[in-house]
DNA sequence: CCTCCCTTGTGAAACGTTTCATGCGATGAC
DNA sequence: GTCATCGCATGAAACGTTTCACAAGGGAGG
């Protein structure tokens, strides 16, 4: 139906052989400029598009890089995104986004599809970091991958990231010094090495100077936050929560609101990510915040640059500094006002 | 380097012809389960993977969809991605996610990809939607459309939208109701259907009642709306404001909240989409509320039967109501806390 | 006039599948 | 014992590119 014109139509439309076509497509330089003009009104007339799977049959592999993340739902990732995009554009690559949804077979079929299509290269924060999981098989076949947002360590593959146990440290630190004895992280599942990592920074953070409990969720959605909420007090009364993301801490802050639980004077809230919703909420949250758009386009360079250089590669580890936002979800309470520094974050 | 293997590798070592493998891997019931096992155990072996450029080039087209978005950043079309994820993996499709960032010139280029490829079908919500668009190109050609969230009427083409001058009514008749009489329009660029719709709506529902005055935007984010904050009562003294999003509506909450406007007492705010965010927000958003999820699903149903029907097929217009969902930001000024939120100056 | 080189253009081979007409041995009907 | 039938496997022909070795024509240098 559609398309049915190929190379072959324009050629015999321009009066040319069908390799002529094809360097007038690719190596333009190689041929007389009367021809090429000939050759460039054929195409146009007849609409003609090139068949990219002819193309990639012949090259053995594809011109596009896949983006598979956690969530696109997170606004976290979708700042990746657009960091991500950016890079490639600058390089004519395009990126194909992937949402694996927290959900590990989603993840591996993604995978499955993507290396079917022989996709040039992998941007992913994996949910199954297995070592024998899926992804490490397509790295072993020999696909380039970057990991995001995900640890460091690992000699075969580049990575990007930002301390997470640095930013749990961070959190906790703030509300040990803000007085809280009694602290309650949630988050979940332990699987997803954010959420370890953060937790083993607080943890790290508060020894012995308070008293750290542990709410697990199911994923690290604003629904699991808020159903969150119902045993923060129960977990041992205690008065400040740290969350393991942005979108958990807007559930819990509902949460808690919602069952009349004052933030921050009953309860202080740390967040992670400081996605853009942070400083709108309800009361703006405490966040330790993230170069989300650094992160995609970082991991895109190291991915392109492993690309390019084929033949041998080192891999690279970037690790970025998380920063902690304070405001006024875990400020000192009572004390509303003293020097409020939030201010929205430009673009 | 990477993967050599083809079928014909696989082939040698089960001592079959390749004839055979294909006919494994696609119509298994036609293979002796003798054979058929041996070469599934060669094919485990060697670690075989299909090369889909070559099917896809024997096939004629590909087996994605995609799916265009204005903005990955908006969470209203994260979750029209959802939905249209779910529904595709229903049938095994896999769902392409594009980010036009409100650029005509990235739409055009995705577009351009997008055929080289032969995607088996398009779902998008356009920059461009002037008639001879480089989406009218594709559509001329035999690539079949579904629109998202945009206008009926068109008849080369499905789609699936929310009634947006309804939208703009609901909102507009809530704000009479609630006593405004000077109200403004926060949003752009008028280029964009539900921009003008939107407004449309408010309009007519004002009319003879109401003075209503618009502030444009450059784009419909949150910084946007923090800028356009900015305009507001200069631009007539106006007590209520209606934006074209929610993302604008939260930076306009953000805007005035800054220069100690507050929010509802001075000024109320109804947003657009009613994002998750949007009842977590500083003072609850008054938004109006899309199906989201399902427009991502209907649009998919909706493009998979066009698919589907190879031959004929009736292009269908589905239109879903909104419906306002009234919170604090636009609640009648009772007087709750006298709330001070006078605040900071950003740094 | 012969060589050599340079510029343009050509034709055919490959890329890895799927599909289709055909082959071939065995089974059952007559 | 012959013939149609059936079940399974085969080989070759596409699919639309890119690439590469080579040919044709034309100047330039000798």
């Amino acid at each position: 139906m559609s398309t049915t014109t190929g190379i072959k139509e324009v050629a015999r439309r321009a009066g040319v052989s069908i390799g002529t076509v094809s360097n007038v497509l690719n190596r333009p330089e190689l041929v007389a400029s009367s021809t090429r003009q000939r050759v460039l009104d054929a195409i146009a007339e007849l609409g003609y598009v090139r068949n990219d799977s002819a193309r990639q049959l012949r090259a053995g592999h594809s011109r596009q890089i896949a983006l598979v993340v956690l969530d696109v739902t997170n606004p976290f990732f979708t700042d990746v995104v657009r960091g991500a995009e950016a890079a490639a554009e600058e390089h004519g690559v395009m990126v194909v986004v992937c949402n694996s949804g927290e959900d590990a077979g989603r993840e591996h079929r993604h995978l499955d599809l993507l290396e079917e299509q022989r996709v040039r290269g992998v941007l992913i924060t994996p949910v199954d970091e297995s070592p024998n999981s899926r992804l490490e098989l397509l790295i072993q076949r020999g696909t380039p991958v970057v990991l995001v947002d995900r640890g460091t360590g690992r000699h075969s593959r580049c990575s990007v990231a930002v301390d997470d146990v640095l930013g749990g440290r961070l959190a906790g630190e703030h509300l040990v010094e803000q007085g809280h004895r009694r602290i309650t992280f949630v988050g979940g599942p332990a699987s997803i090495t954010q959420v370890r990592e953060r937790h083993a920074g607080i943890s790290a953070a508060v020894a012995g100077k308070a008293e750290l409990s542990v709410v697990p969720t199911p994923n690290l959605t604003v629904a699991a936050g808020r159903a969150a909420a119902a045993e923060i007090d129960a977990a041992a009364g205690s008065t400040a929560v740290f969350c393991a993301n942005d979108l958990v801490a807007l559930g819990v802050l509902q949460g808690l609101t919602q069952r009349g639980i004052r933030v921050p004077q009953d309860v202080a809230i740390v967040g992670y990510d400081d996605i853009e919703f942070a400083a709108a909420a309800a009361v703006p949250l405490s966040s330790v915040r993230q170069p989300r758009e650094q992160l995609g386009r970082t991991a895109t360079a190291l991915l392109l640059e492993e690309i390019e250089d084929d033949g041998r590669h080192e891999h690279r580890h970037v690790v970025f500094q998380p920063e902690l936002i304070v405001r006024e979800s875990s400020g000192r309470p009572r004390t509303r006002r003293p020097s409020q520094r939030d201010s929205p974050k430009g673009r």
